[in-house]
DNA sequence: AGCCAGGGTCTGC
DNA sequence: GCAGACCATGGC
């Protein structure tokens, strides 16, 4: 992998198992867009990234090393062997296919609050119109920056609004899970920093104090906030999969890495039908 | 018109 | 502990 500076933004070439546009529009982040030249289009920690696919890797336009290697690097997650991760959960030949069909799908490192509150979002709920919600909810109460792209809102924010404040999202009987779970970390009732180091269940039981978040919601926080990979949420499209392919149980090769293996089979089973 | 979507809560047994 | 009604909204 080569990372070079250029005049007017970053170069990243030769990154293996990296798909920029598969990870960022795979059904696990809802904040990406293409813009009118096709980049990609996406906005974390209130920093933009324009992005261009290259011949042998990808351009971020206007942005500097120190933010490439800030914000970027680590979002995209670009210290581990995904390569090796591959090889390893192809053992089984479902997984097998689906990696090679969708190669370079990444689990992105998104921000623990981003994540929590975006799934809350998500539950009964189309990707489209999760995408649409968040996309209201950022440029309503968070802060625009110099590419003109928001920033996803505070809890501090939004734990001081009201159920009728959010009514112009849409988000139906979600807005008022959206709000406890902005007052409760912004009381301290609930602290993200000791999940990091808290046990898997543990971790689960207190996301679950949250009201709107059970098993499912917690799970993909765990995943998509909080980098824990052996978690495995289980939605419609895994339930389907889990039953067809493995109703006597997940796999032995995914263990570990049953996150990374799931958010595969997620795409590949959505997608079915389109092939 | 009715079903579905990266589910969860609440009630009743 | 577990099934079933209910929850808002929009696309098909």
């Amino acid at each position: 992998m080569i990372i070079n500076e250029a005049e007017n933004g970053i170069i990243l070439k030769d990154a293996k198992c990296l798909d920029i546009e598969l990870s960022a529009f795979c059904g696990q982040a809802f904040r990406w867009k293409k813009n009118e030249k096709g980049f990609i289009v996406g906005t974390v920690k209130g920093k933009t990234a324009v992005i261009e696919k290259t011949d042998d890797g990808y351009f971020f336009h206007s942005c500097s090393l120190k933010e490439f290697e800030e914000i970027w690097y680590d979002y995209f997650d670009l210290d581990t062997d995904y390569v090796n991760i591959c090889e390893k959960i192809s053992p089984d030949e479902s997984i097998k296919k689906a990696v090679e069909m969708y190669y370079g799908i990444r689990i992105l490192k998104q921000e623990p609050w981003e994540a929590l509150c975006s799934f809350i979002i998500s539950q009964n709920n189309n990707i489209p119109r999760i995408t649409g919600i968040i996309d209201r909810l950022c440029s309503t109460w968070g802060e625009k920056n110099e590419k003109g792209e928001y920033s996803f809102p505070s809890y501090e924010i939004l734990a001081g609004l009201t159920v009728e404040d959010l009514a112009p999202l849409k988000a139906g009987f979600r807005s008022k899970y959206i709000l406890d779970a902005a007052q409760k970390l912004k009381n301290k009732e609930i602290d993200l920093n000791k999940i990091y180091s808290a046990t898997m269940d543990e971790a689960r039981e207190e996301l679950m104090k949250i009201k709107g978040v059970g098993p499912k919601v917690a799970e993909c926080t765990l995943l998509y906030g909080f980098y824990k990979k052996e978690a495995f949420p289980v939605d419609v499209w895994v339930k389907r999969i889990v039953s067809e392919l493995y109703p006597e149980g997940l796999p032995e090769c995914i263990k570990g890495n049953e996150g990374i293996a799931q958010q595969y089979l997620f795409h590949w089973r959505r997608n079915l039908k389109e092939e």
